[in-house]
DNA sequence: TGTACATCAGTGAACGCGCGTTCACTGATGTAC
DNA sequence: TGTACATCAGTGAACGCGCGTTCACTGATGTAC
């Protein structure tokens, strides 16, 4: 169906081209008002005046706030993914993963703030739809990290029970830490460097760690 | 001043008794109402409506709702601490701190849901002095946590930096447990198992661990 | 014990304001031929 | 290339509603003597 026969002016703006731009002029409104106290106390309103449109424009771009929250969860975990690409694929070798990852990591939360603070708020205080939405992401990451250290054969000795175990133990560690990073940028070396001792010590336990050994004195070494 | 020469009927309510309730009312109506969305999103009016008085009333208490939120995080860290002083207590000697210890947040969880579910929130997501309040609370105890191992003696052969670390890493995961424990309730049992195999995990690490110790090697059992 | 006055938790009317959503519209861009 | 029509992103007026906050008030409880 399209002919496209007439060619156009090579600087104008095609409709859809426009389109995309205030959509993303929308998203970044929501994810700058969102910033000083969450999606749920924003107004549509408030979004359309900061974008420049009339509030009723709105609508041509997203059915609600709450799904305007849920292509904000999702370009968040793109962009993140592609990070993680990263990670996986430059340490390989464990010997210094924590200190071949932490800094993309950083890098990553320093060039999208917004988008970070959005997914530390949301995550928690968030419509149950995004919560569940931003839930199910950690989710699907934390599985990647388990196959991730199974096929390293860092955890031998681990059953896959247990793996699972240390990836979310260490999915959820490095959450807080960009929670933190968040929070305050200002600190980003002193936070860095501290999540990167405690990141050893945790993995100093993974591995020494061996799946069902007997409960008592497993943690003790007291008196 | 005070004569108090009348005697009150023993069935009667004092003024100040009055108060007190619609006080507490309040902060429980609060509590419900932020439980479905966050502070930031519900109205004074709403409040009021769910006590059954008039709007006004509201300021007879509270000068805001941001005033009530902190309120509401000092009663819940007020009700926090005595529970952990229950921990500290009944866990000096390290061998069972874990098994002696998780029942007891948890069922400190369980018995104050709305209060951790309205720190949670708003930890992350709440008024700016709000959550610079729960944030100060966090590390209160984390400093208390860092005493009580070095007392403990549990970790000699740490510097007291790393002793802060450690106690930091133990309080985040808690706090981590501590809201699943609140999103998903019928899941304690489950949470809990995995949670106690977790903490031994990171703990094996903290006590095989040595400050100082040379970067290389230190997470590495690798080829 | 009885009386006169003070306190103050809660009332109710009123205000101006920003909200989400509806609707019929405009006019530039795109398409068919 | 030129014309006639379709599409559709953005407009602007209008709606009823709940909001926070003000103010003067009421009337039961508390206090002084």
């Amino acid at each position: 169906m399209p002919t496209e026969s007439r060619p156009r002016a090579p600087d104008a703006e095609s409709r859809a081209e426009r389109k995309e731009r205030t959509r993303r002029a929308i998203l970044d409104a929501a994810l700058a008002l969102a910033a000083d106290s969450n999606l749920a106390a924003i107004s549509l309103r408030q979004v359309a005046k900061q974008v420049g449109v009339v509030p009723t424009a709105f609508y041509r771009h997203f059915g609600s706030l709450e799904l305007l929250g849920l292509a904000l969860v999702d370009e968040s975990f793109r962009s993140l993914r592609l990070m993680l690409l990263d990670v996986w694929r430059h340490a390989p070798e464990y010997r210094d993963f924590i200190d071949g990852s932490l800094p993309i990591v950083a890098q990553h939360v320093r060039e999208n703030r917004t988008h970070y603070a959005f997914i530390a708020r949301e995550r928690v205080a968030g419509p149950p739809r995004v919560r569940e939405a931003i839930t199910h992401e950690i989710e699907l990451i934390t599985r990647e990290l388990s196959t991730d250290i199974a096929r390293s054969g860092a955890a031998e000795h681990y059953s896959s029970t247990d793996i699972a175990l240390l990836a979310d133990l260490i999915v959820s560690f490095v959450v807080t830490m960009a929670e933190r990073l968040v929070e305050d940028p200002d600190s980003e070396a002193r936070i860095l460097a501290q999540a990167r001792t405690q990141l050893r010590m945790l993995l100093v336990g993974a591995l020494s760690w061996r799946s069902r050994e007997p409960a008592a004195g497993a943690e003790a070494r007291d008196d």
